[in-house]
DNA sequence: CGGCGCACTGCAATCGTTTGCAGAGGATAT
DNA sequence: ATATCCTCTGCAAACGATTGCAGTGCGCCG
């Protein structure tokens, strides 16, 4: 496939146009070896001069002319040819499950600049909503031997993260975590998040309140449901599954039907506390459909502040998150782990904070 | 580094759990060597059972032996060994300014989705709003020789593109274009989006109508401008540099300070036609800051129906591009030009399509 | 002047696959 | 029976870098 064409030594190159007959003149990338030839040592002796770790073993001087050529020739390392050697690609998978959901790209984005500052490249493995076959991204992801991996998609036992980690390929989640301990992780104060929700619509005069929940299988959806029984009862309020539906998925048709659901039972409420943002704005659709208006009738509140939300109509209250930081931080903990597989697996807890916009006003007199 | 523990073939590693010490286990993947040794036969034989294109060279029987014991073992071919031999990684770069603006996702998973179909991983790469050294990027994607390259933050004239031509790394851009012809691209009609926007305006009664531009050294920017001067002018409209400003970046800052700055020239206008749906969103602040009401005062429409600007206040009058359809189709684009890089660089542009919102209204009496 | 140690650098094997070439063996034609 | 051809499989050299080990040459000391 490949022809015969030879190697050639760069001074060649330069004075042989003629010997060119190729058509799109794929230049050959400068080799270990053509640095070495040009230096007139072993090609060994230039890897350890390029290695910062084994560059004190040659001499300053010589060290000086390799690099010097090295650039000159305008020479890269073949991560490939290193990686196969070392077991080391440079290289971590960031597995989501859906990009499209504005939670993730800020998070994505911290991962990415702060592992490609450390000379890492991000692999990012979108698992679709539709699981086309998680495992097998995972597995591919392994195959490239990343040297670690970033989880957003975690669900609460999942197979996949228990793998890796009798694998020991060192790994972070992000936004989820699972139930099982000693594993890292940087997610925020779930629990916290609902309570200073709840607290904020009680004090609005709320007692009635609804939850749309998110999936039980995920630690978010489920510690969010939990909490919000739990303080629900502690705050006084009547805790009636009534006003209570679980989704399946983090998604506005999902919001929208769980709410629909709720209002079709006909017991009164007069606020809304979704798990996420993308389910309140369901909950805003179903409320449309009905002709209630919020907050007029109905409060709402989410949870992420994913971007935009703020401009919404009506400006949606919400648990703030900072999901750029948690993808720093998530970054951090993982080039942590690589160093270091065997150290503790650290786990980090944000804390949200309330930010109150227009989606919730005090208690209205009338409900459906 | 990587002690001396010798390979273990499979049936030692099966029997001998005495002989682990090792603290994690790390578990060797079966190897090449290993699916040859097992089944009595060459490692060449058996790399030609796996690979499709060669599959015919070993006979049925033997091959269906081997591809038993293959899968037996839970052999997978470590891809960057098979790169470094044959040059072909399956990888793809995907390198985009910011994966924070919501254009962006949609246009990754379309690209993602068909590319992860055809068995090729995405490297995605963030060059950051910052241009953390855009060039650096690239030539690690390169470096880690990417079997092609999808763009969507090419500028009108962009070296680095050029370079990638040169150098024949198949190359697709999408969302942007560059000024030279002959490189593949999927984009959308821009001219046609802006005459539709502004004919749509001159519908609602409006005359004199400021714009809000983009980068002029971005395809989008420039052919946006370019044609709004021109619609203009051909609807009979008065053409007032003093209603036009064009933006160094497609952000909402950058497009409140954009029409503060031609509000503060003083001259009256009724409608404001953005070149992007960010720039819109910056418009509304300048507005609001103003104490102007959208659409009641003014009418703002935007360009790209990024994901909930229908939920916005007002919903936003803009240009619905099929961002999923331009990602497949760019990663379409892309599969063809590696199958055959000599292959003509077909440009795909993609119509537009008026969406009318709530923030454009009739032209109003009064304005600023 | 001989021996020892030290600081460098080269040698060659290795990582896991792929592939041009050649050889083995069987079938067919003469 | 021998020559010829074909089908199948093995051999070994790549791909580009890394690294334990083995020199080589030098200075220094006795």
């Amino acid at each position: 496939m490949q022809g015969p064409r030879a190697r050639q030594s760069p001074e060649t190159l330069a004075c042989a146009p003629l010997a060119a007959y190729d058509r799109p003149m794929a230049k050959p990338r400068a080799n270990i070896k053509d640095v070495a030839n040009r230096a007139g040592v072993h090609p060994s002796t230039v890897s350890r001069v390029l290695n910062p770790a084994t560059r004190s073993m040659v001499s300053d001087s010589l060290a000086k002319r390799i690099m010097a050529i090295a650039d000159e020739l305008g020479y890269r390392r073949n991560p490939l040819a290193s990686g196969l050697r070392t077991q080391k690609t440079y290289t971590v998978g960031i597995v989501l499950p859906d990009i499209t959901n504005p939670v993730f790209p800020p998070i994505v984005r911290g991962v990415e600049h702060t592992l490609g500052a450390q000379g890492y490249t991000a692999i990012l493995a979108d698992t679709g909503s539709t699981r086309r076959s998680e495992r097998g991204i995972v597995d591919n992801l392994k195959a490239r031997q990343v040297d670690g991996l970033i989880i957003a998609a975690a669900r609460r036992k999942d197979p996949i993260v228990d793998e890796c980690l009798e694998q020991g390929i060192p790994l972070v989640l992000v936004n989820r975590t699972v139930d099982r301990h000693n594993v890292a992780a940087v997610i925020n104060d779930d629990a916290l998040g609902i309570e200073l929700a709840l607290e904020h619509l009680t004090e609005l005069g709320h007692r009635r309140i609804a939850h749309v929940g998110g999936p039980q299988n995920t630690s978010t959806g489920y510690v969010r449901y939990r909490t919000f029984l739990k303080a629900a009862k502690r705050l006084g309020l009547a805790v009636d599954r009534e006003w209570v539906v679980n989704t399946k998925a983090y998604t506005e048709p999902a919001g929208q039907a769980a709410l629909e659901h709720v209002m079709a039972r006909g017991k009164p409420f007069t606020a809304v506390l979704a798990a996420s943002d993308l389910l309140a704005l369901g909950c805003y659709d179903a409320l449309r459909a009905r002709g209630l208006d919020c907050p007029a009738h109905i409060s709402v509140t989410g949870f992420n502040d994913m971007p935009y939300v703020d401009r919404l109509d009506p400006p949606l209250t919400t648990l703030h998150i900072p999901l750029d930081e948690l993808g720093v931080q998530a970054a951090l903990l993982l080039l942590e782990r690589i160093q270091d597989p065997e150290g503790p697996a650290k786990q980090l807890r944000l804390a949200p904070r309330l930010v109150v916009r227009g989606s919730t006003a005090v208690r209205a007199r009338q409900h459906p």
